[in-house]
RNA sequence: GCCGGGGUGGCGGAAUCGGCAGACGCGACGGACUUAAAAUCCGUUGGAGGCUCAAACCCUCCGUGCGGGUUCGAGUCCCGCCCUCGGCACCA
């Protein structure tokens, strides 16, 4: 993933490059054409922010941002196709983020609309519901408060279900990425039905996943929000009541959404004096305005049943109101009794206390009782459906994703406002609005600027008024990654023939925390740019790796709060006031003070190592610690690599010929070993077990060290030379400098980054002899080496292994013996 | 509450399909080199017990969060729990 510029990277964002790096020069070696570009996600509020502390522009601090970071990949020896760059501050760039948009808001994707909206107090500006974290603000973590506001919206939802659907199509993708995109999308079936009103030739609609417990229902509750409550309001003659009822919905109205949104908030209702008309019975039913029924979700209405609904129970309790069992959950479905599971369970369980949410057979339901659940679900949804009372439907807790931004440094949105026309979009070829170019003004953003929003309407050619707002960085990223293949064509975004044929993106790593923001913006935009005919493919990222976070130990005073590592002496006592510091792990960040610096480790022990220690501190996806005991530990194994193979490089020429059939035991076993590292060098490089995968290598490199210092008068050159050369070519991914180095000591002329991956040869595999345990009863009593041939004789291997234990085994008596070819014999015996 | 990941030595972590638990690294301890230290190199390192004058070697038992189960054999499979991390959360 592309980074956003925001400043001096520390090692713990090097994680993503070098695992990236690393996998692109090991495809690379292995013959692929691969494309590594990478760009700088350059909008954004950090830059803003940045800008009017220090006095300047935007888009000086991220150039220098970025110039920076470029510094830094270079050190780290990342290999990018810099001739690929972009940037999305540029007007090449955003351009099309605003071609896009025009584009979408043809095909009704885009709209403005009326919306309570998410509002950063910090910084100033609506946030989609996407950023929204806790209730917080997921760049500034300030309360968000809600705020009605028209605002310009994509319309992801049209796309609900086939970003649901489609995650199944994405084998490659981490499980935890696409179960929180699922929730996220959050699809319930279930009914909607009209309840009727009575004195009203209006409908009340609801929606329910539980129809089956129509019957139960004994209160309807609508949101403070929902359009009934005006009427309600002024269809209320009674002034006291109506006074009454007006200050409950400004109270829960003024509880703000999050408060409102904590289940753990006391459920308030207030009775409005009316009745819905339920249309499966005709029952009468009170309505309620009650502060847990939320406006965005449904149909901002519901029908309350207290016996299967645990809120729908304690609001009923709260307010007297009756408590009406409609579900028998004490009867087993008849799925149970099918798979004869009915009398194991011991029959009818005893009655479930109320409420009960779960299954089970209708009761107290008219010409549905008997029923179970399952039936009930579509028999009343059919029934409803067939008398135009209601109907089935499906709902998402996707909303719509908010675009608009009151801030300056983004991209404009290009739509003009024309008392006379309305909404005029800007034509195409009037692209790109660009931001003015003016001193940067502070928190203000385009409605500030006169120059930029002055201008003539498209259609009638009378004063029109820009559109001041600034589109969500995230619309950047949503397909920057199409861009890359032809990053400087001026006349379209990108090449559809090229893009068709480089994506979708072979394999992506990022952090977890675009799981849902990022990662299912750019899935909706793949989706919108195939349904415009652009693309031909359904989903951007065939294959995504989450790198886990790197943490460092972080100390805080309770006076002087977080202080640097490098300052706290005498244990864990404050320089500052002596006090006892609070030290716990914590993901690196400059806030928290435990940033370990990545020139730091490249100064004192290079950039291979601070490579090799981050691939190998653990498994990539995992969060860990930083520890400088671990770098000194990948520091001494490269030291040790380096002296192993120039202790013998200058004797390495002319080795002549190698000959695996004229190998000695101890020669055969150091032959085995190289080829069985490459087998698992390559297969855990494949399956991103980078960890392991040094492992492997650290192991080979011990056994040559073993093999040359044994008898160093004779070692097999020519065996020993083959070894180093694919040792330095196995390692040679993870830590590109030294490797180059050692490549061009051992006689090579061409840069190891052309050469070819080792491959292995499976007659190399196998040992001569093989070891075979011998267990009694499944403990390991003994054990026998054999030769390969026989490893796999199942009747040799008893035979032997029976002649070897036979006096442990004497007196008892043998009930059987199992033989695991190649590895094992296991003898049962009875006393 | 729902969904998902995870619990293995002092630490990070290994362990194909159910087949020798603890690879590799860190730390610790002992030794070599050194006037000394650092660096480097060598050795030991899950626990308890036995064998032994002592050690090596060897042997026995226990041990992968807890309790059951399946199996010749379980870190791995099944059932029931506990803890922990992450996501969602009054979503009808």
């Amino acid at each position: 993933m592309f980074p956003y510029p925001s400043g001096v990277l520390h090692v713990g964002h090097g994680r993503n490059y070098i695992i990236g790096d690393a996998f692109a020069r090991y495809k690379k070696m292995q013959g692929f054409t691969v494309l590594n570009p990478m760009g700088f996600d350059a909008f954004g509020l950090p830059a803003e922010n940045a800008a009017i502390e220090n006095q300047t522009h935007p888009r000086e601090w991220t150039i220098a941002n970025i110039e920076g970071m470029k510094r830094q990949f270079r050190e780290w020896g990342i290999v990018y196709d810099w001739d690929r760059e972009i940037r999305t501050c540029e007007p090449e760039y955003y351009k099309w983020n605003q071609w896009f948009f025009l584009q979408f808001y043809k095909r009704g994707l885009a709209y403005r609309a009326d919306a309570i909206a998410n509002w950063c107090p910090g910084c100033q500006t609506v946030l989609a519901n996407e950023q929204v974290i806790d209730g917080r603000c997921e760049r500034c973590d300030s309360p968000v408060e809600k705020r009605k506001l028209t605002q310009w919206f994509f319309k992801i939802t049209a796309y609900a279900e086939q970003l649901l659907k489609d995650l199944e199509k994405l084998e490659h993708w981490p499980e935890r990425v696409k179960k929180m995109q699922y929730n996220w999308i959050g699809r319930s079936e279930g009914v909607e039905i009209n309840f009727g009103l009575e004195g009203s030739q209006k409908k009340l609609r609801v929606f329910t996943t539980r129809p089956d417990t129509v019957f139960g229902v004994t209160f309807m509750a609508i949101a403070p929000e929902h359009p009934l409550v005006e009427e309600f309001l002024a269809a209320e003659k009674d002034s006291q009541k109506r006074a009454e009822m007006g200050a409950f919905v400004q109270r829960v109205l003024q509880q703000g959404e999050i408060a409102r949104g904590a289940a753990t908030v006391e459920k308030e209702g207030f009775f409005t004096g009316r009745y819905a008309i339920n249309p499966i019975n005709g029952e009468k039913i009170p309505i309620y305005i009650a502060n847990y029924v939320l406006m965005e979700y449904g149909t901002g209405a519901i029908m309350g049943v207290p016996a299967h609904d645990a809120r729908d129970f304690e609001f009923a309790q709260k307010y007297g109101l009756e408590i009406r069992q409609v579900i028998d959950g004490s009867v087993l479905p008849q799925a149970l009794r099918d798979e004869g599971r009915w009398e194991s369970e011991g029959g009818p369980a005893a009655p479930p206390p109320l409420p009960y949410e779960g299954e089970g057979r209708l009761i107290n339901s008219g010409e549905f009782t008997g029923l179970t659940s399952e039936e009930a679900f579509r028999k009343i949804g059919e029934f409803l459906e067939a008398r135009g009372l209601g109907c089935f439907a499906v709902k998402y807790k996707l909303r719509d994703w908010l675009i608009s931004r009151q801030r300056y440094w983004g991209t404009p949105i290009p739509m003009i406002h024309c008392e006379r026309c309305g909404i005029v979009p800007v034509p195409e070829s009037e692209l790109p609005v660009k931001l003015p170019d003016v001193p940067f003004i502070g928190k203000k953003g385009l409605a500030e600027i006169p120059q930029f929003y002055r201008t003539t309407c498209p259609q009638c050619k009378g004063p029109a008024k820009r559109d001041t707002d600034t589109m969500d960085t995230f619309v950047d990223s949503s397909w920057y990654f199409l861009r890359f293949i032809s990053p400087h064509d001026d006349t379209r975004p990108f090449d559809p023939e090229a893009v068709n044929r480089w994506l979708p993106v072979d394999q992506y790593v990022g952090g977890v925390e675009h799981a849902i923001l990022h990662l299912l913006y750019s899935r909706f935009f793949t989706k919108a740019l195939r349904d415009m005919g652009l693309v031909n493919f359904d989903e951007p990222f065939a294959r995504l790796f989450t790198q886990g976070v790197i943490e460092h130990l972080a100390y805080r005073c309770p006076k002087h709060n977080w202080i640097h590592p490098s300052e706290v002496r005498e244990g864990t006592k404050c320089p500052h006031c002596g006090q006892e510091l609070k030290v716990d792990l914590y993901k690196m960040s400059k806030s928290k003070r435990n940033t370990i610096s990545p020139q730091d480790v490249i100064d004192q022990y290079g950039a291979d190592t601070e490579r090799l220690y981050t691939l190998f501190m653990g498994p990539p996806e995992k969060d860990i610690e930083w520890t400088d005991e671990g770098v000194r530990g990948s520091f001494r194994f490269l030291n040790r690599v380096w002296n192993l193979v120039l202790s013998h490089a200058r004797k390495l020429t002319d080795v002549g010929e190698l000959n695996s059939m004229q190998f000695t035991a101890r020669e055969k076993k150091v032959w085995q070993k190289l080829h069985q590292t490459i087998k698992s060098v390559t297969e855990d490089i494949e399956g991103f077990h980078f960890n392991t995968a040094v492992s492997a290598i650290m192991e080979l490199t011990n056994e040559l060290t073993d093999y040359v210092t044994e008898r160093p008068k004779q070692i097999n050159k020519a065996l020993v030379k083959c070894a180093f050369d694919n040792l330095v070519l196995l390692l040679s991914p993870f830590t590109p400098f030294i490797c180059e180095e050692l490549w061009r000591r051992l006689g090579h002329e061409d840069a190891i980054l052309e050469q070819r991956w080792p491959t292995y040869d499976p007659q190399a595999l196998h040992a001569a002899e093989r070891e075979i345990v011998i267990q009694i009863n499944g403990k390991v009593r003994d054990r026998m080496v054999v030769p390969a041939e026989i490893s796999e004789d199942r009747a040799e291997l008893e035979r032997r292994a029976l002649a070897q234990i036979q006096s442990r085994v004497n007196e008892k008596k043998i009930v059987k013996v199992i033989v695991v070819p190649g590895r094992l014999v296991n003898v049962v015996v009875k006393e």
